[in-house]
DNA sequence: TTTTAGCAGTCGCATCCAGCGATTGCTAGG
DNA sequence: CCTAGCAATCGCTGGATGCGACTGCTAAAA
């Protein structure tokens, strides 16, 4: 814990530094406090900060950069959010009040990346209590099979899953006509249950494949993998070493590390930054991101990703104003 | 047209600028041709080039640099394409021989992103002649309308479509129904021609709808938009320049140029270089692509994306490869 | 003990200059 | 038409210099 004047001239020094992008002096540090001591005791105390961890100086005669640590005491003690500035919340306001279609999330996404300046990510809520209206299969390969679910309102679920034995067309379609029964009409949780009394009457490989479907459909609730990305040209204005951009595009290319960052199962707001994310050892990126409740037990995630030095007030505050938006968009 | 010795002389600027990426010199020239003149015979040609746009000089004491004209004359005058070599032949045959499943498409521009160490993209076939399983049509919104088509093989086309008037549930389900008789177990074009049928006897706003659907279900037959993309992180390697760059990822950003420069009505492999694409004045960008057919009339576009320096020829060679690959793999 | 003024010391950075090396265009002669 | 030879051009590198922006430290004041 750091006492009111260290913690004082940590903010300022984030503060500075995220406004001008480069080493604060204590000169600056005084200009930017009203604490009422010189530059001389700033520096001692700057000198203490930097020996905890939270600044480092990129050579002996320069200003004090903050460190992810910094950062992340900056941001564990903001107090109260910011307002954006009224024509931001008209725009968010606007576009949510007018007609979006299918692609809510994508133009979403486009949103918040034109106002955050950032790359911004949205992920769709599972299926979570949608009423099923189709469910079919598909063998791919011998031991392959494709498990597709459509829900009332259109959505549509598409997952691959592994059985232990090949099976033929007929097993398929006598398991698809069983899982249409339990599925259709309700919803995944009521249609899993019905499967596995179906399932524990029956036997054979019609069987392992309605365990198999079923699995699906369990994992569909949650994770139906709809991600949605915007503003991925920012990524020039944000970081401009090469080096690190090409470590962020491999991040972002893999899905899976993206689901993991932008988690559903995840509750409120949330500001990760540096190695608390599963990037590459001190990458210099930070992430915000929150929740948004679609109807029922449905959730999912909106955020952006950035460098470490951002404006985390302001940010947060879209964020969290365009995933209310979206929630009460979709949640009806 | 360029005279034989002019000829030789760009070729060999072209292939030693692709090679080392540094301007070209006179001296360098005579090294690799063998044309038994001088390197002043040789400035005088380089000379006489620059003047009609073959070459450019960055600056008076240096040497020449291809310019977009030079590389378009280069590639439409490479004489038989390049045996590749042969782990690199047998890396795609092992590729093709193993099984894939539904993601065949995304593994396929990794691999190819993987040898060319460029960007690169596949573009899957429409549903061509494949046989219907399922209709459905959901309202989205007053008069918006989710078309989604289901295919016995497992393919999933969903698009959205607008119609003149709002329609009300009981609609929907009439024309669904007509729809399902019309399509399911026949092929596009069938159901097409079927759903005209009994449209004309039909009327009113089912009418409508029924008309919207099959609208849909023509432009899916050469065009489901199924977009792969592999190797985004190349793009560092290939453009350190970040404003270049960040023109490069707006484009990757924009779905439909994409569709536009990867085109499955074209025919055969094209190499368009520079202004011959739809991204902005003087891009440093060049794009290889071949179709590829899936069985009976669907085509689909493989191909990849890199700076006007890259190895033409052995790009050319890949980008066939894979597509013959593909071909093969997807169309049985 | 804490704070502060003052000052020496450090270091990056911009500028300048000179010399080097690569390459060209040109000229004059074959 | 070709070519040997040569002066001229120009980017690049490295060293030297001075400036400016800071800091850390010291010694005195609060």
């Amino acid at each position: 814990m750091l006492d009111e004047r260290k913690a004082a001239i940590l903010a300022a020094l984030v503060d500075a530094y995220v406004d001008r992008g480069e080493p604060v002096s204590s000169a600056a540090i005084a200009r930017l406090t009203d604490l009422g001591v010189s530059t001389a005791t700033i520096r001692n105390e700057l000198a203490r900060l930097e020996h905890e961890g939270y600044a480092v100086q990129p050579h002996t005669s320069a200003g004090r950069v903050p460190t992810a640590k910094a950062y992340r005491y900056y941001v564990s003690h903001l107090s109260g959010s910011s307002r954006l500035r009224s024509a931001v919340r008209a725009r968010i306001e606007r576009f949510f009040a007018a007609a979006h279609f299918g692609d809510l999330y994508q133009e979403a996404s486009d949103l918040l990346a034109d106002l955050s300046h950032l790359p911004a990510v949205v992920v769709g809520p599972g299926l979570g209590t949608d009423v099923m209206r189709g469910v079919h299969l598909f063998a791919m390969a011998p031991n392959v099979v494709k498990v597709v679910l459509i829900t009332a309102t259109g959505r549509i679920s598409e997952q691959l899953t592994k059985v232990a034995r090949p099976v033929d067309v007929r097993e398929i379609e006598a398991a698809e006509q069983l899982l249409a029964k339990c599925f259709v009409g309700r919803d995944l949780r009521e249609g899993i249950d019905a499967a596995q009394e179906v399932t524990s009457s029956r036997s054979g490989d019609v069987r392992q494949l309605v365990q198999a479907a079923t699995g699906v459909a369990a994992r569909s609730r949650e994770s139906v993998r709809e991600l949605y990305f915007g503003g991925t040209s920012q990524l020039t204005n944000l970081w401009a070493d090469l080096a690190e951009l090409h470590r962020l595009l491999e991040f972002l290319q893999t899905e899976d590390a993206l689901f993991e960052v932008f988690d559903r199962q995840a509750e409120g707001t949330m500001v990760r930054i540096g190695d608390e994310l599963p990037i590459g050892r001190d990458a210099d990126v930070a992430v915000v991101t929150t929740t948004f409740s679609a109807g029922k037990d449905g959730t999912g995630q909106v955020g952006v990703l950035g460098p470490m030095r951002m404006d985390y007030r302001r940010t947060i505050s879209l964020v969290e104003e365009v995933g209310e938006g979206l929630g009460e968009s979709v949640g009806e």
